[in-house]
DNA sequence: ACTAATTTGTTTGGCTAGCAGACGAACTAA
DNA sequence: TTAGTTCGTCTGCTAGCCAAACAAATTAGT
């Protein structure tokens, strides 16, 4: 129904190879619990006019939550993927206490959650993007950008909203992203993914099968450490030619205070489109590099997309054309395996719409709020 | 029952939640296909004794093939995993065409399969390993050891066959070789596993979530061509540093003969053992290269084990200790995730022997065979 | 205007898978 | 010999799904 819709009994009935009257029984199940609406008939055709149906925005709502260096997003969606809200608010995480970061995401937690009730929606989850190693648990390993260490993120934010009366998961923050990418992106329901946060680190979110591959421990997807050059320069984390340090967006700015990054970027993005020599040039380079990052995950995952996120998508028309040449150069399939490199259009909150869409993937598969 | 046999029906009752009543209903019905069967009575236990209950090989046989550039390895093996028939025969695969090779692969077939009639085994299919990229559909798109170029092997051979009453599928080398370390090796059952072959070329296997993944074109797994140095040495496929170019099989020996690899092998093993510095050296050298190799793999998929086969395995005593050095000093996770690095205990029939497991692997997930 | 054709969605009755609980069978422990 | 335990089957029961019939609501054609 979220593919079709609006779609009559009739055609789910047609569509899934189910009976007529199990479709009916089961629309009126759905129907009970809010989840589906019943709207206007057709017309103009041969036949009884059907009765459509679509999914019922109104009744809930799922919330997505970003932890970054230097801000807090968060993002409300209902059940049809339209977006309810979607605010942003400086966050000096680089530098604040665990303790404070869960004071502070859980008073916007709160405020989302307050909004979501006036409005009367049931709030169905909340899922919060942490840039670092988060283990199958949930809890926060280590994420080196905000300072973190074995941070029980989600157990603490439960008790700092007083047992708030739905689920609370934490992520990391490229899985997240991937999974907006697959339900809100203009390559939703691709079933082979890559997606590429381009901060000053380089995450990567999978999806294979169409589905999240989180990996044993639950830290799967951490590109930006391959080596890419063994010659390369040191990286922050004491390795050589890593990938973040070849092409990290930390390659293209100067300064080390997050908050500064973004007008830097800008400041690039200006110089490119005034056509400067060696920014061209050096954008040129980082989107090789990039490139060869790209292939090597592609070799391994045999991606159908790789999408590029973060500040990579204001860089994209430069670095992507560097980038697929390399690409493709570097791939072992002909025609780089039907591989397409995209810069993502969801922008900067994607990690926290991708936490709403976990939630919406967990009532996707089954765990239905009760009528 | 694959686990814990031999069972009794209250055993699989309790271990699955199941109903007793449920339970034997599905039991009878697997007795009357011929997979289960009971044997005798627990004894010296409190209670009325339990009849126990194992898979029963005698009925079926699953067979698995393997296409090399030197040889054709045939491997039978019954429901219970007992191997019943591992042949290998010389080839010339690198220089033969598809239309030997297909006759070949459907001669050694014929003589399986007569065998396995003979012992009164009916044959639940054949799946054959190919050293290449297989698309989606199991066509061999390109596999440039045997100088192939979209060859339609099931096709082909189930033509050769006569409509042999089987299904024939077609599968790259490494994917069978990691499904049969799933199903057969001492980490059978971990839910993700990488596998790389030890041949002149390196390909990956790659199983998450206990699942093989193949990619969208079901061309993953191709890591013999990642760049590990943009400086390093020229590769046969026209790029330079490729993984198989500084730490393949071929980096060891001098021929390109693929018939004379083994006992060159051999004559480094000999060498190593008996001290040679220049060639432990080599072997270092090329483990911590593979190491880079496998830390890519090991950060992108976080695995629970890489396992290393083919010719990497008599070399592992040499190889092992410089690769797991390399890969824990370049995994971004502590203590390199609890990712264990091994050398295959397969042999060198585990391509085959991954080929039986995926027949086995289609039975086990509810293709059964009418009663 | 009226009938035939078409399509929708509900109703009816039936089938199957699985469940709970009762029960007989077969054993051990005292 | 009796009590207790465990096994596997048997007996009804329910839930989920199906096929087919059917009523409802429309268009197409004469």
């Amino acid at each position: 129904m979220r593919d079709n819709a609006p779609c009559s009994r009739a055609d789910i009935a047609a569509s899934t190879g189910l009976n007529k009257a199990t479709v009916s029984s089961l629309v009126a199940d759905l129907i009970d619990r809010r989840l589906v609406r019943e709207t206007g008939l057709t017309e103009n055709r041969v036949g009884r006019p059907a009765t459509m149906l679509v999914l019922d925005g109104s009744p809930y709502a799922s919330i997505g939550l970003e932890v970054n260096v230097d801000y807090l997003t968060a993002v409300a969606v209902d059940l049809s993927g339209e977006r309810l809200l979607s605010w942003r608010r400086a966050f000096p995480g680089a530098t604040a206490t665990p303790a404070q970061a869960v004071a502070a995401v859980a008073a916007l937690t709160r405020r989302v959650v307050n909004r979501m009730t006036k409005d009367q929606r049931q709030v169905l989850g909340v899922a919060v993007a942490v840039p670092g190693l988060i283990g199958t648990d949930g809890t926060v390993r280590v994420a080196p950008n905000l300072g973190w260490h074995e941070v029980d993120l989600a157990g603490d934010l439960a008790k700092a909203l007083r047992d708030p009366g739905f689920p609370i998961q934490v992520e990391n923050d490229a899985n997240l992203a991937v999974l907006a990418e697959h339900r809100f992106g203009p390559l939703g329901g691709t079933p082979n993914l890559v997606y590429l946060t381009g901060e000053v680190g380089v995450g990567a979110g999978v999806i294979l099968d169409g589905r999240l591959r989180r990996g044993g421990q639950g830290f799967s997807g951490e590109i930006g450490h391959i080596q890419i050059d063994p010659q390369g320069p040191r990286c922050r984390c004491g390795r050589t030619g890593c990938l973040e340090a070849v092409a990290g967006i930390g390659v293209l700015v100067s300064t080390t205070d997050p908050a500064e990054v973004e007008s830097e970027i800008d400041e690039v993005v200006r110089r490119a489109k005034a056509g400067d020599a060696a920014t061209l040039d050096q954008l040129a380079t980082v989107g090789r590099d990039l490139g060869r990052g790209i292939a090597i995950a592609a070799n391994l995952l045999d991606p159908d997309a790789v999408i590029l996120g973060g500040y990579y998508v204001p860089l994209a028309p430069w670095l992507l054309p560097a980038a697929a040449d390399q690409a493709r150069a570097l791939s072992i399939a002909a025609d780089f395996g039907g591989c397409e490199i995209v810069a993502s259009t969801l922008g900067y909150g994607a990690a926290a719409l991708g936490g709403a869409a976990r939630v919406l993937d967990s009532v996707d598969s089954g765990r239905l709020p009760s009528p």
